[in-house]
DNA sequence: ATTTCTATTGCGAACTATTCGCATTTAGTA
DNA sequence: TACTAAATGCGAATAGTTCGCAATAGAAAT
């Protein structure tokens, strides 16, 4: 564990106020790296890290893949954006969406449909109840064939 | 695509039926290393690559790590063995369950626990309906903080 | 039991995803 | 305008996984 020393933390209620009020209420400085990420993941949903340095580098050619990474971390800790895992071995992610939701991915073409479903909530406070859990997450995932690629097997 | 010229295809019905009586009905050949890796899979759920290799090793110390991938990999296209997605960007692998569960892992000690949602089994048929997918899979997923956990926090 | 055929293995190198250290730049104050 | 810490870019390091290939070893045929 590292100490955090975060501007934020240090200042009275006045100040702390009109700080978070800036860049989104996260406390976050206002960096063009960072809008544009932000940006991109606003206009087009499930990305990978690399996918999302592609599309900035069009804006930005310096941008590095570190600072991808880490913004997203980033932004991820502030609970503006979330990781999704689907079958390969590494991560996309999202801006929180409004509503919670799930995803539907066809193996054939990789396209990926959301879903949403009350009942995944209903499961989530049961299991919370059921195992005395504190439930921060939860994601369903589905994977299957989309009626295009099951015609074309 | 390459093609898979496999020798039981070639058979004629009598001899594929004796075939298929060898190995668990996978057509594969039997051998010291993927029988290992079965039973300590089937021992011990949700472990990785490196984990299932390191446990074999205590048995078969020349075994390879590429093995390891290469029969996690085999057997789940057999349907014997299934690989969960948890926060990390690796896989971990169990094997095929007689009832389908699903997992929740507490992110302060990392215990995984399984449980068992018919109303999954009901949100998969309706999924499939609703969007036309045939679908051959579904994980679900929750994170949080068992009740040491929280208490410690 | 011996031979034959090819699936499977071990090894090291290659590849992909991600993180880290550090010097440099820059946003937000004072 | 100057100051300070946050954020960036770069390249190197690490972790997880796959690949190519020669050597080994199951299973079928003799």
């Amino acid at each position: 564990m590292r100490i955090v020393r975060n501007r934020n933390e240090e200042m009275n209620t006045k100040k702390k106020v009109k700080a978070l009020q800036t860049y989104n209420e996260t406390g976050l400085r206002k960096t063009k790296q960072r809008a544009l990420i932000m940006e991109i993941i606003r206009r087009e949903r499930h990305l990978d890290a690399d996918e999302v340095c592609r599309r900035a580098r069009a804006e930005q050619p310096r941008l590095s893949l570190s600072t991808v990474y880490r913004t997203l971390q980033t932004l991820k800790e502030k609970g503006l954006v979330e990781e999704v895992h689907f079958d390969e071995a590494h991560h996309h992610y999202e801006t929180k969406p409004a509503s919670e939701h799930h995803h539907l991915v066809c193996l054939g073409c990789g396209q990926v449909i959301e879903f949403c479903y009350s009942l995944v909530h209903f499961i989530k406070e049961d299991v919370a109840e059921a195992r005395d859990f504190e439930i921060t997450g939860s994601e369903v995932r589905m994977t299957g064939y989309c009626p295009t690629c099951r015609r074309s097997k």
